[in-house]
DNA sequence: GCGTGGCGTCGAAGCGCTTCGACGGAGGAA
DNA sequence: TTCCTCCGTCGAAGCGCTTCGACGCCACGC
């Protein structure tokens, strides 16, 4: 293994010099920079991570605990996890996986080995026991989604609240009266998790506001649960022209359902959605939606902790507005 | 922090003492090691990573590679990387994900600044551009998934070959003599991924061996392609009565569009899978499947690394016998 | 009784890196 | 010219742990 004092050795400098070289941290002349690189490259020197965490006391490895229960949507999951990764690699991080097997645990381990300089959280309930727990331990962490009570700690995650809203909106400017949620399996919400239940508030409450009709139906991740739902609601729901869907497994069965059961989409309803735009564009039936910016969600997480990690203060709560693109599945309710 | 020597006055012990307690490299007295582990939970001592990892020259930590190309299936992939995660902990390890972005350059930095001890390929190509490095590096892989080359490299998946085999041979059993593959999307064989191409061969060798009249049908994954193709399947092989899928995604759709257009499963058509239990069991109509077998070959790959990482020698290519469980998508040709 | 061999423990030497204080020299201010 | 400052570099002291060699002690065999 080729070491610091081997490339000092090379390039006729002290093992000091190429440390400061590399990290910068103290000036150094360009002719030595040069020397000291051309060295680096010439012997293949890689830092050893153990050594460096060691003198440094920073690892350069974020955690990522991903709890991955029933009922979520692993597809989405993991568009957060890659952008996770790709953006700490660009901050020169590493990203060590977690799943909750371990429970609390697990984090307090990482955490306290100094494992890891730092924690993002994914899956976030609405008293989520983790939340003490980070709030105690030394290190930064980043939520990726809103608990009940965020206090002391940094979240992240789309204003679902507001999502739910814009899509009500959206129906009731287009003169639909009675309108469904389809939402996501039934033991997220009993988990209390935290962006089903806004979805819900924002759609009840610019429901009542624009003096709509409305009703929420949870729904299985399965084309079966999808048909039933489709079912139902026609049943319980004659006069209904408008759907929300927040729930990415059942969005295409789901019109695939209402078709077959003789409505047009949009002609007879017209359907919006709360996923990503990947999805809402690949569907037969093209899906006016609101966009799960998945990418971007994981990219601010890493620049927040990023700023906790240099010492900056950064704000408790970053909801992202809600940006909503019309598409084929919406019309007038008359049309 | 609470150190080692911090729990080695508390326990009036000397350093090594402690180390040889926790680590059990050498006899320690019970009195002693007792006294030691009080110490330890009383000032909540963690050893730190770093430290550790620089003096022994092991980081217990695992590299996962997980390239997420177009085409593969998401939840089935992170069914490996949990099983992964899930072992790796048994075993007193932790794992660092790594996607593709950073191509094989992100091998070899983890590998060459000893931030992991030894690492996991997922989804390996036939010629895969990664196996020359893996060769070269200094640190134990295991490869799940076979390349064409394997030598030198240690590898572990279903036998995807005989897996596509069995389900024509029960199709075959069951009088079928027209059988067609339901694929994997194309871009998948265009990279020449392993497991595609194997079960595709198998899928034609047995069909060939036991006469029958056969076609392969990529797909992409989604349910518009899967109505597609079971139209183009009726179309140009009116004679079809057996099925082969090995496309996690389109599974219940094809299902349904085969029904849609007149044919009841398994009445006219049966159709068995390649995929994961749990999917095979939960479509509308329960399918014959060979499993994917995720949990297993996640858990297995892990521990032929600890082997290896042991010294021991494992064999270079463990290839899981097919399970296959008869549902209800499949009868006999004239039922 | 004395040699022998484990067992159980200790002390010290690193592992490879960062960082702090120090220092020589060049350049600017007075 | 002298003093001060700042730039660029060096040496040494750790970071917290593991591991190697050494050593005292006790039990055992002859």
């Amino acid at each position: 293994m080729v070491k610091i004092t081997d490339v000092a050795r090379h390039a006729g400098v002290s093992p000091s010099t190429v440390s400061y070289a590399l990290s910068g941290k103290r000036p150094i002349s360009e002719e030595t920079r040069q020397r000291v690189e051309a060295a680096i490259l010439e012997l293949g020197y890689r830092p050893h991570a153990g050594a460096r965490a060691l003198a440094s006391s920073r690892s350069n490895v974020l955690a990522l605990v991903i709890p991955l229960r029933t009922g979520i949507h692993v597809p989405v999951v993991m568009q957060f996890a890659v952008s996770v990764v790709t953006t700490a690699r660009r901050y020169d991080h590493d990203v060590l996986l977690l799943t909750q097997e371990e429970g609390e645990d697990g984090l307090r381990r990482v955490a306290d080995t100094a494992l890891v300089d730092a924690l993002i959280v994914m899956d976030v309930q609405l008293h989520d026991p983790r939340l003490p727990l980070l709030r105690s331990l030394d290190r930064p962490s980043v939520m990726i989604g809103f608990p009940a009570e965020p206090d002391g700690l940094t979240c992240i995650d789309l204003d679902f609240k507001a999502a739910g809203e814009a899509c009500v909106e959206h129906l009731a400017r287009l003169g639909h009266r009675v309108v469904a949620l389809v939402g996501s399996p039934p033991e997220v919400y009993v988990r209390g998790t935290a962006f089903a239940q806004r979805v819900v508030q924002g759609f009840t409450a610019a429901a009542d506001r624009s003096g709509l009709s409305s009703s929420v139906h949870p729904c299985e991740a399965s084309p079966g649960a999808a048909r039933l739902v489709a079912e139902q609601l026609l049943r319980e729901q004659p006069a209904l022209t408008g759907v929300v869907v927040h729930n990415e497994a059942v969005l295409e069965p789901l019109i695939d359902a209402f078709e077959q059961l003789g409505l047009r989409v949009p002609g007879d309803l017209s359907v919006t959605a709360i996923c990503p735009d990947e999805l809402a564009e690949t569907v037969r039936v093209p899906v006016t939606s609101v966009a799960l910016p998945s990418a971007e969600v994981g990219e601010r997480a890493v620049q927040l902790l990023m700023k906790k990690l240099g010492g900056s203060a950064v704000p408790e709560a970053t909801l992202l507005p809600p940006r909503m693109t019309e598409r084929a599945s919406t019309a007038p309710r008359n049309a």
